[in-house]
DNA sequence: CGTAAGACGGTTTTT
DNA sequence: CCGTCTTACG
């Protein structure tokens, strides 16, 4: 294929890019390793390289494959190819790992023993299969339990590790060296039900790449070029199925270009190997190299900062950002030192609050934290001074109890081998299908070799079990047989809502009085809102197992709350990074798990952390936490000692201070009062603002009320400044007064 | 079969 | 301290 002449829109699109971005887009043949560090344009990069492939004809939109790891990534990289291409791009093979390897298990299941309508077990239901497989191995679960089991079995599918190419000498010492044994129970356990594991998906199609040539030889015809984003991330076996695909027969074929930036890699925890990136060149000879260095996000001092910091590690690919704004002046990083970790609450909602005032946006402010637990006091601080903002990934819709229950009927629907769908919602609601009914269709089950469902019907024929229950049984799986019937009738839409209410679940829900009833209600029926999108329920299943987020629109102006890892990829013009203190950032979990590793990569993390600021960065750490049950005194981070002094502001501490605390940890001196063990709260400090006065002085017990999390809800009863407050929607809670307003 | 008291543990998270 | 999970009882 020749390349055409660049039109005019090509031209313009290229010419939108700096010259590093640039090579990065037209070295197009071979293999090509984008080190891109933070803000440089990384997505720009891999969207125009992907449509200067289409825009210069060299392949088809389904000769290209482009992978990333979340959903949101490749969302967004499907609207800026199709910006760029003018029209909507189809027929393209872009996803994520997972969501690839389904559309590629999907062709080729039978090679592995699978149904194609196999189902994609969550977490849950993979959990409730493993024990069951415990059970029936006799193994004690007191002794060993099955998450250890799970992990291990991640670990070796993270890894391409079939039970077959284990070897005794690599089994796991779990439950005296039973491991494998019960690794290839559970395999055979899924195949049963037809179903996979995440795990699973990209597991399978890396084995049958493997180990069908042609299968192979069919996918190296098809994808002429390959993209990878986020490629620090790869665990093995997503390097290995990369590998297979790329190694085409003509070396010079080998078009594979993965973008990354090994100072970005935090997941090793989730089995990525930042190896991957740096044996790049060694595993495709002749690679072309391509830094993208300048960056268009941060000012100076930020850059200073972060760069200072990182390059304390060790074994890196080398890479310098350049500030590549032309105002990229700006505020020195600041780094406040506080008393304690309520203090430093009052210091960042006091600077919030003082942003709001002086017309700052909410949503461009963000405070990234090492640990979830951390969100609390900020977010106790934000309502007291009554400040908008929201907790990136908490709860997700598709996680919920009654969503769950929802989707194991439809999946019975789907699927009627699925076991475990059929066990969850066999008894719910109840009815009066317990444990011991559950026993008899498992054993008969396990005798005949059929699905539960299928023994459960020949019970209620056989006339098994005790009137009551077999007669609910009989007009459960009657009413399978109707539901799914009516599928080809009335559509899966309606079907659904008509599965729901004859089912007797939303009836459940109407009959349960707990608070959480009502919005349960309500879910069930954005469920089936959800579910009138998609063509097939097959099609929606399929979503739901690979499409697991909630949809939370960044909507109006709130601050952000998030953990460090959630936080990567996004950018604020103001970022608050409290809690950097050592045991908690680096966290001790990690060092004592990982040693040197471990830290490099929490550094790695606080690299992160500092980059994801575009002009104001606000660095904490308090003196005094309190962790659990009681406080304790906190030594500063070392990262911050790693700061390079000339891009740093130190406020209410001195940098020199941190040795000294080392030596006596509980003896603080200079700028902190001395104080007995319980630290007195301290009003004092320049950035105490304005705090909204004890205006709820008495609030008797039944008043209703309004809380900013919690919403409305009716007082119980009261005990000094704290309520026990009813709420509508969030059940009962034990909240401060000054938390809430009255209705 | 459902509720209630005790044990336990308490980084990071996507698919 | 606090939320979750297990286990014991009515």
């Amino acid at each position: 294929m020749t390349t055409m002449p660049a039109s005019a829109a090509a031209a313009d699109y290229l010419a939108r890019l700096n010259p590093e971005q640039r090579a990065a887009v037209e070295t197009v043949d071979g293999p090509l390793l984008v080190l891109a560090g933070a803000g440089t344009g990384k997505t720009r990069v891999l969207t125009t390289r992907f449509a200067h492939i289409l825009m210069t004809r060299r392949a088809f939109p389904s000769q290209v494959l482009a992978v990333t790891f979340t959903n949101k990534a490749a969302r967004e990289m499907r609207e800026r190819v199709s910006a760029i291409l003018g029209q909507p791009a189809e027929g393209l093979w872009l996803g994520t790992f997972h969501a690839l390897c389904a559309r590629m298990l999907r062709r080729h299941a039978e090679l592995v023993g699978l149904d194609s309508n196999f189902t994609i077990l969550d977490t849950d239901d993979q959990m409730r299969l493993l024990k069951q497989v415990m059970d029936a191995a006799g193994v004690d679960q007191k002794r060993w339990p099955p998450q250890g089991l799970m992990a291990v079995i991640q670990r070796w599918k993270d890894r391409g590790c079939t039970p077959a190419r284990i070897t005794p000498a690599e089994d796991s010492d779990f439950a005296n060296n039973r491991a494998r044994s019960l690794y290839a129970a559970y395999q055979e356990r899924l195949r049963q039900v037809n179903a996979t594991d995440f795990g699973d998906l990209m597991l399978h199609v890396v084995e049958i790449l493997r180990t069908h040539p042609d299968v192979l030889a069919d996918y190296h015809r098809r994808f002429r070029y390959i993209l990878v984003d986020e490629y620090q991330d790869t665990n093995l076996v997503q390097y290995l199925w990369l590998r297979l695909l790329a190694q085409r027969e003509d070396p010079s074929q080998r078009n594979i270009c993965c973008v990354g930036d090994d100072d970005q890699s935090i997941y090793s925890w989730r089995g990525a190997e930042i190896e991957n990136i740096l044996r790049f060149e060694k595993d495709f000879p002749g690679a072309t190299i391509v830094r993208l260095e300048s960056n268009y996000r941060s000012t100076t001092p930020i850059l200073g900062a972060a760069a200072g910091l990182i390059a304390r590690n060790s074994g890196r690919l080398g890479k310098t950002l350049r500030p590549g704004r032309e105002d990229s002046r700006g505020e020195k990083v600041r780094v406040v030192s506080l008393w304690d970790s309520e203090e430093e609450a009052r210091m960042v909602g006091g600077r919030i609050e003082a942003a709001r005032r002086e017309g700052h946006n909410l949503a461009e402010i963000a405070i990234l934290v090492r640990t979830g637990s951390q969100t609390r006091a900020f977010e106790e601080r934000l309502i007291t001074l009554g400040i908008p903002y929201r907790v990136v990934g908490g709860l997700k819709f598709y996680e919920r109890a009654e969503i769950r229950d929802a989707m194991a009927y439809l999946r019975v629907l789907q699927q009627p081998a699925d076991d475990l769908a059929f066990e969850r919602i066999v008894n719910t609601p109840k009815r009066g299908l317990g444990d011991t009914a559950l026993r008899a269709m498992h054993q008969l089950a396990r005798a005949e070799g059929v699905p539960l469902l299928v023994a459960a019907d020949r019970m209620t024929a056989m006339g098994a079990l005790r009137p009551k229950p077999r007669q609910a049984l009989r007009e459960l799986l009657e009413g399978f047989a109707r539901w799914r019937e009516g599928l080809g009738r009335e559509g899966h839409v309606v079907v659904a809502a008509t599965l729901l209410e004859e089912s007797g679940y939303t009836e459940m829900w109407k009959q349960d009085k707990s608070p959480e009833a009502p919005g349960r209600l309500e879910n069930l029926k954005e469920l089936i809102r959800a579910l009138g999108e998609f063509e097939t329920l097959a099609g929606f299943l399929e979503h739901v197992s690979l499409v697991m987020e909630s949809d939370q629109a960044p909507e109006a102006e709130r601050v952000s709350l998030m953990t460090l890892h959630a936080a990567k990829g996004l950018e604020f013009d103001t970022v608050f990074l409290p809690g950097w203190e050592e045991g908690l950032f680096p966290h001790q979990r990690s060092l004592d798990e990982s040693g040197d590793k471990g830290l490099e990569e929490e550094r790695r993390l606080a690299y992160v952390g500092i980059t994801r600021a575009r002009k104001r960065c606000i660095i904490s750490h308090a003196a005094n936490r309190r962790l659990y049950a009681n406080w304790s005194s906190a030594i500063p981070s070392r990262f911050l000692e790693e700061l390079p002094p000339e891009h740093i502001e130190q406020e209410g501490g001195a940098r020199a201070e941190r040795s000294r605390m080392m030596a006596a940890p509980s003896v603080f001196s200079g700028q902190f009062p001395l104080v007995a063990r319980k630290p007195r709260i301290i009003e004092a400090g320049a950035w105490e603002v304005s705090e909204r006065p004890a205006k709820n002085a008495a609030i008797p017990p039944g008043t209703r009320v309004f809380h900013q999390k919690f919403g409305y809800g009716r007082v119980v009863s009261t005990d000094d400044n704290k309520l026990d407050v009813e709420f509508d929607k969030a059940g009962r809670k034990r909240v401060l007064d000054s938390f809430v307003e009255k209705a």
